[in-house]
DNA sequence: TTAAAGAGTGAATTGTAATTCATTACTTGG
DNA sequence: CCAAGTAATGAATTACAATTCACTCTTTAA
């Protein structure tokens, strides 16, 4: 035996593996999990097909693995926010408005990841992606209770409605069309609403 | 010419066409959209796939005429409801318990109608359906807000916004698995959810 | 009874992508 | 340079349903 593989070799197997979950990225951004093929990918990548598979076993792994790259990065970015300084009350007008602030600029990509229609394995990462995002707001619900600033209640079904709130008066609308114009006021009445739920009102 | 439809033609065609219907119906009841195919339809129904072509020119356009009986229905229901007799306070908690109650009587169809990955064409019809559900809450909101009994808001996003709760905390779990087991405590819970961003709290 | 038109049939076709695999091209260390 | 192993290729295959269509069967009313 003579052939052994070589960090060199190995290296750019590695850059390679990169560069197609980019490209198919990129695709996704443009035109959502539907829009990838594995020949539109091997495409845009300038190699075979067949390669493709020397890389990801199969096209739902790779749309996984795409889906938890995506995710894992937007609920650290959240999650970041929710633990940072502030009251409860801060951080949860924060969280909704960083959450908010990122599906809007990035509309077409934030429709995938919570709507888009792909299929069941994607649906399972789906429901542990949103779940993800219950749990940040979730804490913070349970501090501001601790703190008295926010009103005893069953704080799982709180921090699941948010989300769900989100997703409805924000995200949905963006399966239209384009340029959905989406006001800068709504993320503030989306908080107020939220706000209103969660708080004993001051009178 | 000497063969014309007749009533009795017509009829027999009729009630063929909702025989169809019926069996799709209970196929996409006992395993969602994805599990009926032109095929089994044909077979369930015990005619052959191309008498089925003669009812319905597309796969697609069957699936909207479906999706549109079964919403129809389940809009209808809950607008009997909300129109009904009772404060604002009321109606809505009522339609909020309807919404659930049906939805957990029927999961397999709720997350169909609501979640399940199909098509374009029916996310655009889904689309209509949570409006339709959004304009109902709006309605009583827009009265309690009148009648002062709810806080004065934005009432199309308080509307949209209860969708979304109900949406994400009753119906995606069902995403899961057949016996999702759902408390019955959920549905006031998610009442007081929503009646607390809605009101004015009493001290 | 029969010609005309509609209805029903289901094997064959089509469409669309994913996936495979025999073949060719590289890499490596001796 | 070579032999052994690895990587890349892309045309061909497979998978899976939707859809078609040439044909047969029914119905109608003269």
């Amino acid at each position: 035996m003579v052939y052994r593989p070589t960090e060199k070799t190995k290296t750019r197997k590695e850059s390679r593996r990169i560069l197609l979950l980019n490209c198919a990225i990129s695709q996704i951004n443009a035109g959502g999990f539907s829009s990838l093929t594995m020949d539109n990918l091997a495409n845009s990548a300038g190699i075979a097909v067949g390669t493709v598979y020397k890389y990801f076993d199969s096209k739902s792994l790779l749309f996984v693995e795409i889906f938890k790259i995506l995710t894992e990065k937007e609920v650290s970015i959240i999650r970041e926010v929710a633990i940072g300084c502030g009251t409860p009350y801060q951080r949860l007008n924060e969280a909704i408005a960083t959450f908010s602030r990122r599906a809007m600029h990035s509309q077409k990509q934030s429709y995938a990841l919570i709507f888009e229609p792909v299929n069941p394995m994607i649906e399972i990462e789906r429901l542990k992606y949103r779940k993800a995002y219950a749990a940040i707001f979730k804490q913070i619900i349970d501090e501001g209770i601790a703190k008295q600033e926010f009103i005893p209640q069953p704080t799982d079904l709180a921090a699941t409605a948010i989300v769900g709130i989100i997703a409805e008066v924000l995200i949905r609308p963006l399966t239209q069309d384009e340029n959905t114009h989406i006001e800068n006021t709504l993320i503030e009445k989306i908080q107020e609403f939220c706000i209103r739920a969660l708080t004993i009102r001051q009178l």
